[in-house]
DNA sequence: TTTTAGCACTCTAACGCTTAGAGTGCTAAA
DNA sequence: TTTAGCACTCTAAGCGTTAGAGTGCTAAAA
């Protein structure tokens, strides 16, 4: 299998460049007079035709014109697109409205979504940081009505978890504060394991909360993120592979499983990567549902701290360049706002502050 | 203007339950024919025709059959439809997955929105129960690094907020934790009012803390609702009536411009009501986007304290009845479900807790 | 050896034409 | 007041035709 030459590379390129653009299949003379090519269009044929030979790119019958194999966009994405950077304006105008917003991860997540599916010209997803492996921060009990109370975890990292709790029998606010004074200052810093270890010594009110406390970390660590922003859906469905209703009915599906979303999200080790961002095409074989789209995915935070992740999906004829370049982009700049505004990550001692 | 008479009441509900199941205009034999009806074609011919001459019917071309016009889908929910109750059956298949998921309000949102999705067949949208006017329940200041600390809010209706804030010089945890005493005291049970009232007599720590936290809730009461959780877009866009490609992408814009929904939502005061539930068909006039939309309409929660919308969104031919009903059951149950595990609700003053 | 002009062939999408069928309104009889 | 009958209308589906873009192959030109 030999390498592909330059002029094929470009060819390809071309092919891929032109087809993302008109959505039709694309032939030999089109690309020369599109492109003022320097040769004939027997030429290019020529090469397409070596092109599908290589599987690169197909025919949807005999006498149409090219369009590009998952194999095709595979390679091209792998060695033909070098993600070039956004422009300095737009990457300034981004930045300012990040920063407009400060402290709010919500409003964050929002506006990355927003933004990337704009840059992208198609639908974008983003998870909020999730705590990798939660230890927490502080601990707070509010006394409610009747025998139920609510704890409120602020976990390293920023995030605030809270959950209402029913006890077998009334308790005063000051005892509340006082169990969670304890509690905060024994498990500072510790993590699931840490204080299922240490949950036999406890008794009482204490020994109540923290099982609480434990079962809600643990589902909270399972999953991998709760709500996944998605925006620009019309940029998707407008598109033509999407109008055929039942591929829009089917299309629409994959959006609205999160659980897929969720699965997908989690195990961003298939597919090419491409400086730090994996792109996956066609679902790789192993995503059925996906058979269709591609998607592009980057994560964001501080890596074993809180990580998010985000990604743009499209049609196979996504516009990858834009599409890693965009993913990339966001992913250091929300890191950076993250790590700035972060609440302290240190070691779990922190005796002056306490 | 006089009354319809049984038999066109009949027969204008007998075109809607068609139409609404086969998206086509339906004429006079079909209907004979389908209902078993006990009369002619020409007698049911007459009867559309004075539908039509009164404006509840319209015939897309000549030699076509009946379709509903806004007129008469209007007619048809204020005065024809007397929405049933849901089966038993399901009211407590539906009510045990809500307490299966106990205490977790982000859940039942979730819920709520895919249950009303699935029961309507339709698009649903759902809001989190918003307080009305915030009233504070309980403060927590937390020391992160540097200047920075994390403000805790927790409101009376068992809302939390948290916000991060950039102090001008670093101050210690205990600092933090008597401040965060002194206010929660001060403030139990406080508005945005009574805090604006008596900021000028703060001074240090507690004036900036309190600054922000007025800032923070002046903001928070603005906006009527966060997010909007939507399910069931597959079950709307795969409908006949959103397949032509650029309806389908001004219908999402429907469904992405939560601003819109905020501003729906907002006003739960224009259309049909129907037991509390409140109809609005083809954007009653006011709101152009929603031309081909009909959206049924609920509100949940505890008045004047917390309340959330839920509603169902659907093109015109919706299923009103089913529509109706499930936004009925399920207001009543998430008001019920809120009013058992909330917060405590009485006045102010809490002296034995606290 | 590579490129290109020329040519016969193929397939789709668009166009125009025809027609079956469902629907209508009107009239006159039951 | 209802209904049978009828002439009329309009759409959607089916069908042949055709323009045009595309292909592969061959042979000449570079």
């Amino acid at each position: 299998m030999t390498e592909l030459s330059e002029r094929q590379k470009i060819i390809l390129s071309l092919v891929i460049h032109e087809y993302t653009q008109t959505a039709t299949p694309v032939g030999s003379q089109a690309l020369v007079a599109r492109y003022n090519l320097d040769m004939s269009s027997a030429t290019v044929r020529n090469e397409l035709a070596a092109l599908t030979d290589r599987g690169f790119l197909r025919q949807p019958h005999t006498s149409a014109g090219r369009v590009p194999t998952e194999e095709g966009y595979r390679y091209f994405v792998s060695r033909l697109t070098r993600a070039s950077d956004l422009p300095d304006t737009t990457r300034r105008t981004i930045s300012h409205q990040f920063y407009q917003m400060r402290n709010d991860v919500e409003q964050w997540v929002r506006l990355a979504a927003s933004v990337l599916a704009y840059q992208s010209r198609a639908a974008s997803l983003v998870t909020p940081p999730h705590p990798e492996h939660s230890r927490l921060k502080h601990l707070e009990l509010i006394a409610t009505r009747g025998r139920q109370i609510l704890v409120v975890l602020v976990m390293i990292g920023g995030e605030v978890r809270q959950r209402l709790l029913s006890l077998t029998e009334p308790v005063t606010q000051e005892q509340l504060s006082q169990s969670s004074e304890r509690l905060t200052q024994l498990f500072q810093g510790a993590d699931v394991n840490e204080m299922r270890a240490r949950l036999p010594q406890m008794q009482g009110l204490d020994a109540d909360v923290l099982e609480w406390v434990i079962e809600d970390l643990l589902q909270a660590d399972a999953i991998p993120a709760g709500e996944v922003y998605v925006d620009g859906l019309a940029n998707v469905l407008s598109e033509p592979e999407f109008t055929g209703s039942d591929e829009a009915r089917r299309s629409l599906r994959i959006l609205e499983e999160r659980s897929l979303l969720q699965d997908l999200v989690a195990r961003t080790s298939a597919g090419n990567t491409q400086g730090g961002v994996q792109v996956l095409i066609g679902g790789e074989g192993t995503w059925d549902e996906l058979r269709q789209w591609s998607l592009v995915l980057g994560s964001y935070g501080m890596p074993g701290l809180a990580t998010g992740t985000l990604g743009v999906l499209g049609p196979l004829r996504l516009s990858y360049g834009r599409a890693i370049s965009t993913v990339r982009f966001l992913s250091t700049l929300l890191s950076d706002l993250m790590a700035e505004t972060s609440l302290d990550e240190s070691s779990p001692n922190m005796g002056d502050l306490n």
